[in-house]
DNA sequence: GTCTATAATTCGATAGAC
DNA sequence: GTCTATCGAATTATAGAC
């Protein structure tokens, strides 16, 4: 049992609120009230809006960029790599769906220059799954398609289950992680149809 | 070439600026000073911001659905039908990037009792999607699989495709329409993978 | 249809006492 | 850390003249 410290719970609430209303339509005293106590006791925790958003963003980006720089960096056959990108999406997905939500969601609302890093490092993840995307083309692995399309159909393909995660009626939502692993991988390489 | 009204124009202008900027960050005054009037001026065309979010929802939303009615009204079998929802899809994309842009990002800033309008619309679709694909494993045409599952990952594969119409940068948004449904088919009936 | 003016509210953020 | 009080800015929307 975790052991939740007002820091720690501060900014669960505070992210699951943004989650559900949006960040612009998040107010700070919807914050406060949610945590029974006063607007100015916010300010405890954060700078201020912008900062808050900014570190739910930036923090799951590096991790979704170190995951796959050390999956880069194996030896793994291009296929392999991108089963490992799957399972590191569903590990993500299923510890921290909610700072997910907010990567997809959320992430126009940062100001500049913050926007345009965070833009930068999302365009930077999407350019290693695309190298690995045609390294398979080029050794045989995978159909020959067009890779930027490839690309960004795979990625769209896994962007639905955090949705999963934060809906509390999803009854299902504890399915054995290695089961929804298999039909994601499953619908990716193979598709619908049968062969 | 299109003549363009005074009125559609307003309703233009506010779908791209709401598509860019999001429903929220979008003020009155931003539409106004991108039509070159007053704020006054905007509720010439609309009641409230509310109303116009309302319009643009719900009218793609009928649209969606008045199309899958006709396509599960056909003796098609299942795999082609799904053909035919995925043609649909991108000829909407292509046709009405933003709408369809607004559609996916902006539905939670809806008011009560609009929203739960709005979600019973989506889950009415989904089911839709849900009965072609269970009577395609059932006829044997696809694999079986989860089915909750198989719907929402079909689903989300076809949702990056509004960016790609709504980015000016894109030199490739105007590939042949054909094309790109047969890449979009292609992966979902086959997948990545070499078979 | 366009404008000026303004009402009524809400927002993020700060000051300063306890 | 918590509170009261408040500032200044921004927001949606309306009234009414031209």
């Amino acid at each position: 049992m975790a052991k939740s410290t007002k820091k720690e719970r501060f900014f669960e609430e505070s992210l699951k609120l943004i989650h559900q209303k949006g960040y612009k339509a998040t107010t700070m005293r919807d914050i406060a009230e949610k945590l029974n106590f006063k607007v100015a006791n916010v300010y405890n925790y954060i700078d201020s809006k912008q900062a808050l958003l900014e570190t739910y963003l930036f923090d799951i980006s590096n991790e979704f960029l170190d995951s796959i720089e050390l999956i880069m960096e194996s030896t793994y056959a291009p296929d392999e790599k991108l089963r490992f990108i799957i399972s590191v999406h569903i590990q993500m997905i299923s510890k921290k769906p909610y700072e997910l939500s907010l990567l997809v969601n959320e992430w126009r609302n940062l100001e500049e220059p913050k926007r345009g890093e965070l833009i930068y490092l999302k365009k930077k993840y999407n350019k290693k799954v695309r190298d690995i995307i045609i390294d398979g083309m080029e050794q045989g692995k995978f159909r020959v398609m067009d890779p930027d399309f490839a690309t960004l159909t795979f990625l769209s393909s896994l962007r639905w289950l955090y949705d999963k995660y934060t809906d509390a009626n999803d009854k299902n939502a504890n399915d054995n992680r290695i089961e929804i692993e298999k039909q994601l991988t499953d619908f990716i390489f193979m598709g619908l149809g049968k062969h």
